[in-house]
DNA sequence: TCAAACATGTAAGCCGTTACATGATTCT
DNA sequence: AGAATCATGTAACGGCTTACATGTTTGA
């Protein structure tokens, strides 16, 4: 539904090839919006169908060459049209949750050994997070104002990772001591 | 993908009609498991197909008729079979964050509005949450026991909504003062 | 009288995943 | 020699949403 808009902002800041939007995705929506490549390659079809975005073939003598994508006004219109309609809050689908709901006593010693896993991928997570966020820090003034809106979407990253960590703490001591 | 496991979780405890199953998901597993009453009409059906589930239609003088679905033994196997393989945590795809990632000075206003509805849900959501709590504190020692898994998810819902009210307040604070 | 709750579904279409497919270059 | 990165796609399938469809009873 949205991953039309998330290319457009992408496209708006600096335009690029679906390789490259793939990657970027990677670093920074990504982290909230999940796409993958053919996905992307899809809706870039999609949208210069549309007219939404346009694009040159850049021949490369090195590499592959690569379909660069950039907005059109008509593109920037829609996403400026996007940001008035309200969007629901994210629905939720986690599978985790509906195992420990339903565990019984018998499956107890498997959830611990899948919340140790889930433990160092959340931990990991936050790590990236917080590396990113010491960049953010250590910027001078007209860098932090630039990117004041990811490290926003970072802090959310950050609080997320931090909360879903304690309530582990807290199932751990729970079922397992 | 784990609607299955979900209706299956649901119908162990207790057999039901599709009627039922979506008010107790909206009670229970609806929390972290989206599931709208078409697609848990779909899923009974083909659920019973594959013999995972049977049912017994009921007619009621006063009300319609109703199936009753009840779980089969193939459907407890199924179900502890699923307990045993490790499933992904789940993917965010949070369109109010790609938002605020590709806002620009003009939509601030907007973007702040829209976080006063937000908020308004998560803290309604939360008041929920605790309430729910207030009955689980309040219980003796045996229904503790029998509700400790949904406790721990109800856990996993209130944390998750104070982190997220927690990250308005920042960015109100960041954006707006 | 009208809304809400009870009760169960079908159909069309979109969105997304998984698998398949290809091929060059660069680094180890 | 083999893995990783660069680069772009198609096809099949499954899951989920939105819209459509119908009809009863109970309570305000």
């Amino acid at each position: 539904m949205s991953l039309k808009y998330a290319i457009l902002v992408l496209l708006r800041s600096e335009p690029g090839s679906g390789y490259d939007l793939a990657q970027r995705f990677k670093l920074t929506l990504g982290n909230f919006w999940n796409a993958s490549h053919q996905q992307i390659y899809l809706e870039l079809k999609k949208l210069s169908e549309e007219g939404l975005l346009e694009y040159t073939v850049e021949h490369q003598t090195d590499k592959p060459d690569r379909k660069v994508y950039s907005i059109t006004s008509l593109g920037i219109s829609a996403l400026q049209g996007w940001m008035r309609i309200p969007v629901s809050p994210p629905r939720i689908n986690d599978a985790f949750l509906v195992k420990l709901y339903g565990a019984q006593p018998q499956d107890l010693e498997i959830i611990r050994a899948e919340l140790v896993q889930h433990r160092i991928i959340h931990r990991q997570q936050l790590e990236k997070f917080q590396a990113l966020e010491q960049f953010f820090i250590q910027a001078d003034v007209a860098r932090r104002r630039e990117f004041q809106m990811p490290y926003l979407t970072l802090r959310r990253g950050i609080k997320s990772e931090e909360a879903w960590l304690s309530w582990a703490d807290e199932v751990e001591s729970t079922l397992f001591q």
